[in-house]
DNA sequence: TCTGGGGTCCTGTTGCGA
DNA sequence: TCTGTCGCAACAGGACCC
């Protein structure tokens, strides 16, 4: 198989080009701080003077993402907000526009479809696309096709699109990446030693900052220096499976197909508060929080044609510790009635007396309400597992 | 100084029935 | 009847990605 991976640059307000800017924060901060400017106006016709800065955005919130120029500065994706404008407080700082995201993630992915069907969608601005059977998709090596997608890409919406092109889905995101952004990178099975191996371990992707950590404790720094490890050296330390997978990984071998279609497995909704919140002192604002959290997920159940039976909530304490709990119920479900009772069947067997930050709701277990198993009768209950913590439960606070 | 929201997948533990 | 063990499903947590 031969993949490309395409990445679509989302920033493309031309009046900002070169400077440094940060997409980010919670949406209603960010909206209030641009609330006086004209009205009417779409973000890509305000001056550059009239956005915020970082320096004035006071509140919660992280990077969504940000531009080159800013990168420069040391900013980047998940970086908290007030950090970022220690780094660089006169960064403009610009609500995040999911609607609009998605407007041109549809038109970008419809212009791949139309070139080469076998796509597969890995978030707003990412695709993989395997052009095997596209004609002349072997053209000087794939560039020719990569050329037509980004220029069709371009016409069509302003936006630049970074493409990688080689063997397997691995190395094609690995290749997207060398010539950022609006490039193409095109890597051989040859090419493994000059240009994989030097990278550092962190740029493949899976390994996050846990296992990057972890490698850099045993010396390994480049995605060579796994290649050089026994594979059963790297079982040992890692594990059967994630020890295998480096090892395949670090010489290139992926042989995971493009997947063309892919069934949701869960939905959910979550929220972190304005300030934290405790479960006795806001009982009443936060049990309005969890009921809304509740309707959200059964109408995103409902709209996209989906039901579940694993119901789940996660809670984020003061501290950042996560606690998860969820039970599967006999019958498939997308009501926000039922979803809510389990929810806060959930909610008695965790903790309660820390402050909370983010609260959070999810199904899981979907299957399309119109399957057959959807509408199946009930399953016998799930055996009731006693709730080690149970005993944490602080009454019905909800 | 902090750290969003929406997901997927994997791993370890535990309880249950065969 | 008692006990061990094995596999499965459910659950909790965590790593990772966009």
């Amino acid at each position: 198989m031969d993949a490309f991976y395409a990445s679509v640059e989302l920033l493309r307000y031309p009046q900002l080009k070169g400077l440094p800017v940060v997409i980010g924060g919670g949406r209603r901060k960010v909206d209030e701080a641009i609330r006086d400017l004209p009205e009417g106006s779409t973000l890509a016709d305000i001056p550059v003077d009239a956005f915020p800065r970082l320096k004035d955005y006071v509140g919660r919130g992280v990077i969504t993402t940000a531009t080159y120029p800013a990168r420069q500065f040391g900013i980047g994706s998940a970086m908290g907000l007030m950090k970022a404008a220690k780094l660089c407080p006169q960064a403009l700082i610009l609500p995040v526009d999911f609607d609009e995201y998605r407007k041109y993630s549809r038109q970008f992915k419809q212009i791949i479809l139309d070139i080469a069907p076998v796509m597969q969608d890995r978030g707003v601005d990412e695709v993989y696309i395997d052009f095997t059977d596209v004609p002349g998709g072997q053209r000087e090596g794939g560039r020719v096709l990569a050329r037509l997608i980004q220029k069709t890409i371009f016409d069509a919406t302003g936006l630049t699109c970074s493409i990688g092109v080689a063997p397997n889905k691995l190395i094609a995101k690995m290749a997207s990446e060398f010539d950022k952004p609006n490039g193409i990178s095109i890597v051989h099975e040859g090419d493994l030693q000059t240009r994989i191996w030097p990278l550092p371990v962190r740029k493949v992707n899976g390994i996050g900052p846990k296992a990057d950590e972890k490698l850099q404790r045993f010396g390994l720094r480049t995605v060579g220096d796994i290649a050089a490890k026994e594979r059963d050296w790297l079982i040992a330390n890692f594990g059967k499976a994630t020890g295998a997978w480096m090892h395949e990984v670090s010489w290139g071998r992926d042989d995971r197909p493009v997947e063309t279609e892919s069934e949701p497995v869960s939905m959910s909704r979550e929220t972190t508060f304005e300030r934290n919140l405790h479960a006795v002192r806001d009982r009443a604002e936060l049990g309005a929080i969890f009921t809304h959290l509740c309707e959200k997920v059964a109408e995103d159940l409902q709209r996209k044609g989906y039901v579940g039976k694993t119901i789940g909530i996660k809670l984020r304490y003061d501290d950042f510790k996560i606690a998860t709990r969820d039970q599967t119920i006999a019958r498939f479900t997308a009501d926000g009635k039922a979803i809510r009772q389990t929810a806060g069947q959930c909610l008695k067997r965790v903790p309660l007396e820390r402050p909370l930050r983010l609260i959070g709701v999810r199904v899981g277990a979907l299957v399309r309400v119109d399957s057959p198993e959807a509408t199946s009768p009930a399953t016998s209950p799930t055996r009731a597992r006693t709730a080690p913590d149970a005993a944490a439960a602080t009454a019905s606070l909800f």
